[in-house]
RNA sequence: GCGGGUGUAGUUCAUUGGUAGAACAUCAGCUUCCCAAGCUGACAAGGCGGGUUCGAUUCCCGUCACCCGCUCCA
């Protein structure tokens, strides 16, 4: 099966900004690539998202509880985590052909490959990329902190030096001790938490794809060491079916093993899960990596604090520190990713007897933004009022547009366009039958239901849905 | 941050060294109107800041944002 068209990423893009899904942050004042703004529907589907992750990976099972953490942790923490060093490695750009390199490696690689230091230190390396050589090949290294930083307290110095979270990992690792002890939870068992982290990306980009300030939804799953393997088999393959539960089909997510030589300080093996966004040049991006951390962090945590953080089974009367198996997926990658698979083009026929291009968003219920739409035939004193009670009654339960601005065709098509898997329309029979005609998103068909019937015809359909 | 490209209503696209025109969308109205019909009307623009010029949206410079690449990886 073809996907979407190639332009299907731009299409998607342009109607996210077009019907209130996603703003640039700050355009009147020129914007910022930080970050994008969620309009009023792109904050429902934030939400839904949000929920149907909570609800799958913490509240729907024993072994699992929350955690919302501080996004502004003590110093200490981004040390003992690796972070503030991994995050400020010093960088050095050939003046020739402009790519960039870590200087500590550089010299380190060339010795690797040599068998020798190179002579007059960075002057002495070739250009890996371009072989370009001589004193004023790179420029001089520069820091590149992947850390925000900020400064807290009256003096700004570096005594008040914070960082903003590059990950939401850490808040769950410093409150392990906390957690087991509360929550009276034993390996195997997990901590999620869902929440804003900021890294200062070089270049962010692809829309919503990379920001500097996103949100995470993370989970770190604590179990005795040996099982820390066959665990994260467990949650590469449970996370995979969560985007296919909302409905992302398989063939547009596959799994990326990170090479050996590239895992991140923490990790022993890490598996993306990525979805084919169909991104100009490599059509496949990252939406959650699943690592295993090993005992790295609560190890490292350990022996910066001075607390033991390790747990001790009464059953077995071993004490252990837990591995830890993560999986830690980007929220608004997912957004994005849920948008582009349910975007499609339909021709629909039209009054005119032609046919028309459709825009329809195949939502999954749980995640529409809008659950179903209550819309007068036509403006009219007698409709609008009675399509208005209707609509208030049903948004006690649901969130519920109304709409009775233009022909009722228009307006399917903008429901249609936002993926509201509901019409209900109140007609002139209406007055008289006390029913209305209610029309499904997807294949467009239609069905008479009673007035005091609605909410229960919905009810049926809309399982799992808030 | 570096290199290349782009920048006109919400969107798509015109035009011009003499201060912008349309389509679609939106809003209001008319039409008992079930899949973007029609008619009338309304709102609405050259990213921002300098320079050249009598005059700049148009030419030049800077800046900001977006797109592509380097890098990053939720």
């Amino acid at each position: 099966m073809p996907k979407a068209a190639p332009s299907a990423l731009d299409q998607v893009i342009s109607l996210a900004k077009r019907r209130g899904f996603v703003f640039p942050c700050g355009e009147i004042y020129g914007g910022t690539r930080s970050a994008w703004d969620y309009g009023p529907l792109g904050v429902e589907l934030k939400e839904n998202i949000k929920r149907q992750w909570w609800h799958y990976m913490v509240t729907s099972r024993d072994d699992i509880v929350g955690l919302d953490s501080s996004i502004i942790l003590p110093r200490q923490v981004w040390e003992a985590s690796g972070h503030v060093k991994v995050f400020t490695d010093p960088l050095v750009e050939c003046t020739n052909c402009h790519k960039r390199f870590r200087a500590d490696t550089l010299e380190e690689e060339y010795t690797e490959r040599k068998g020798h230091a190179p002579e007059g230190g960075l002057a002495g390396v070739p250009c890996p990329n371009c072989g370009a050589k001589g004193q004023s090949t790179f420029t001089e290294p520069r820091q590149f902190s992947g850390l925000l930083r900020t400064y807290l307290g009256p003096v700004e110095d570096e005594s008040g030096l914070h960082y903003l979270r590059p990950e939401t990992a850490q808040g769950i690792f410093i409150n392990f001790q906390n957690v087991l002890a509360a929550a009276r939870k034993k390996p195997p068992f997990g901590i999620g938490q869902i929440g804003k982290s900021f890294r200062n990306e070089i270049t962010p980009g692809n829309f919503i794809f990379r920001t500097r300030e996103f949100e995470q939804m993370e989970m770190e799953f604590f179990v005795v060491p040996g099982t820390d393997e066959e665990w994260h088999e467990y949650w590469i393959g449970h996370r995979t079916d969560w985007y296919t539960d909302l409905g992302i089909k398989r063939e547009n997510l596959r799994h990326y093993e990170h090479p050996k030589e590239k895992l991140s300080h923490y990790s022993k093996r890490t598996v993306d899960i990525e979805y084919r966004f169909g991104f100009v040049g490599s059509e496949w991006g990252e939406l959650e990596g699943i690592a295993n951390r090993t005992n790295y962090d609560l190890t490292t945590h350990s022996e910066h604090s001075g607390k033991d953080l390790s747990y001790f089974d009464q059953a077995s009367g071993e004490r252990y520190i837990p591995y830890v198996i993560e999986p830690a997926a980007g929220l608004t990658r997912s957004l994005m990713a849920f948008l582009v698979e349910a975007y499609h083009e339909d021709e629909a026929p039209n009054t005119k007897g032609g046919v028309d291009k459709r825009v329809v968003l195949r939502l999954d219920p749980r995640l529409a933004p809008v659950k179903a739409a209550v819309l007068p035939l036509s403006r009219n004193e007698k409709l609008s009022p009675k399509a208005k009670d209707l609509a208030a009654e049903l948004r006690q339960h649901w969130n519920i547009d109304f709409d009775d601005a233009g022909a009722i065709g228009r307006r399917y098509r903008r429901q249609d366009e936002i993926g509201t898997p509901f019409c209900v329309t109140v007609d002139f029979d209406t007055l008289e039958d006390q029913a209305v005609t209610i029309r499904a998103r997807d294949t467009m068909a239609q069905e008479r239901v009673a007035l005091d019937q609605v909410r229960g015809y919905l009810a049926e359909r809309l399982v799992g849905c808030h």
